[in-house]
DNA sequence: CATATATACCAAAGATAATTAGATTGATTG
DNA sequence: CAATCAATCTAATTATCTTTGGTATATATG
């Protein structure tokens, strides 16, 4: 029956428009920089590094595909994930493509295992030496994506007054630093000034986004700690 | 730095390969057909409509973005998907979908919620009943795909098969029918002729591989059998 | 070895999407 | 209430995808 076809017809075109919504690399790293709170449009372009105007135009696409949601405050429009499930999406779309794409392992590769990598699949154990004082876990993000989300233990220094304020953390004691995924820089930056500064220092691969996706399936403690 | 943002930009690319992949809703039926076990590209075609040109065009794009691998046997070209995570990926993706999309809501609201629908969230009894023999578990999809997988306890007759042989069938207990998965019409259209003809018959939303994922963060035992 | 079959490759037409510039809206500030 | 700011909307341009028709390739068959 041709009205079968019709139907199902629609369904898939559904579904494709949340994949078209994801084909386009400056919206997934909107999608990733609204994993860390909500935001307004002139501060993603800005953290993208894109106009506001094609900012605006990308979000736009999402909106559409429902999967932000607006809020104006004042002159500003702030963004935010329509919904939790839309930062695991997230996360396992990366994770399937790192699994699947040879070139982003590559590419991957040549940024992350330079000086100190944590590959994160101890985080039982990471957070047991958290909570008894033994590593110092450090928040490299802007300070309100660490207000807005952050793990278990976290200390928030900014990358950008991380010189200034380093002598605030320990010598003695490894430092974990981590910042907002496995694409963003931050916690790599914050490990070589440490490191160069003679601090013992590695970095997380995953951020917050990625530690309650991981934390999803096994047990509740380890999620991470969400304010407001 | 710019460097910096040559870098991401890369990353970012590579994860929209596989969003681009997934944007198109005759690949997205691709991938659901290709849940259900290898078929050849003539296959593909015929069950989602579309020419064999149209159809090898499509399976390229996935395959350049590593979801689908081929294998060659004699003259027919074999696809399949190239790990279990692509499955899994597929069921997150329409479930979002599902989830974020009114239109869709009610497209499905419309086929599915028809005579007997059941939800399946209470899969723990339905395995229990279902290993009692208290009802049948009825696989309505071509026997190629049940002999890949099928659920456990699951009897096999083809819907095109059923008039024929409906009375191998019990008119005492309840029939649950299950197809490929939410967007098939299979098992509706056999709940339909099943109840016309004096059974008790529902039908199943999930296919095999929602029933998987649902059953990954859950317990093993009722994860679908795969043969082969 | 000629022929049939299944599928891939190539190129071109039509359909969509990304990006930028210019004009517009809605809220705030002096 | 004029000026400003944040952001959007519209329109135009360019780039990218989809789809189809024609041709090529690899395997199988007689």
């Amino acid at each position: 029956m041709n009205n079968a076809r019709q139907i199902k017809n629609v369904l898939y075109e559904q579904v494709a428009r949340i994949g078209k919504a994801v084909s386009s690399p400056k919206r997934l790293e909107l999608i990733e920089l609204l994993c860390q709170g909500e935001k307004p449009v002139e501060r993603l372009a800005q953290e993208s590094s894109i106009s506001m105007k094609l900012a605006s135009a990308h979000l736009r696409e999402l909106r559409e595909a429902h999967l932000v949601d607006t809020r104006r405050d004042g002159k500003n429009i702030y963004y935010r994930l329509a919904d939790r499930q839309v930062a695991e999406f997230w996360v396992m779309l990366h994770t399937l493509a790192e699994e699947r794409l040879v070139e982003l392992q590559m590419a991957l590769q040549q940024i992350v295992s330079s000086p100190g990598e944590l590959i994160s699949n101890d985080r039982e154990n990471l957070m047991k030496s958290a909570r008894k004082g033994e590593v110092v876990v450090l928040d490299v993000r802007p300070v309100e994506e660490y207000l807005n989300a952050h793990l278990p233990f976290a200390r928030s220094i900014p990358l950008n007054e991380l010189k200034n304020r380093i002598d605030e953390l320990p010598k003695d004691r490894p430092i974990v630093a981590y910042c907002r995924g496995p694409y963003c820089l931050m916690a790599k930056d914050a490990v070589d000034l440490l490191m160069n500064e003679g601090y013992w220092a590695v970095h997380l691969r995953d951020g917050i986004a990625e530690w309650n996706f991981a934390g999803k399936v096994r047990d509740a403690e380890n999620i991470a700690i969400l304010k407001k």
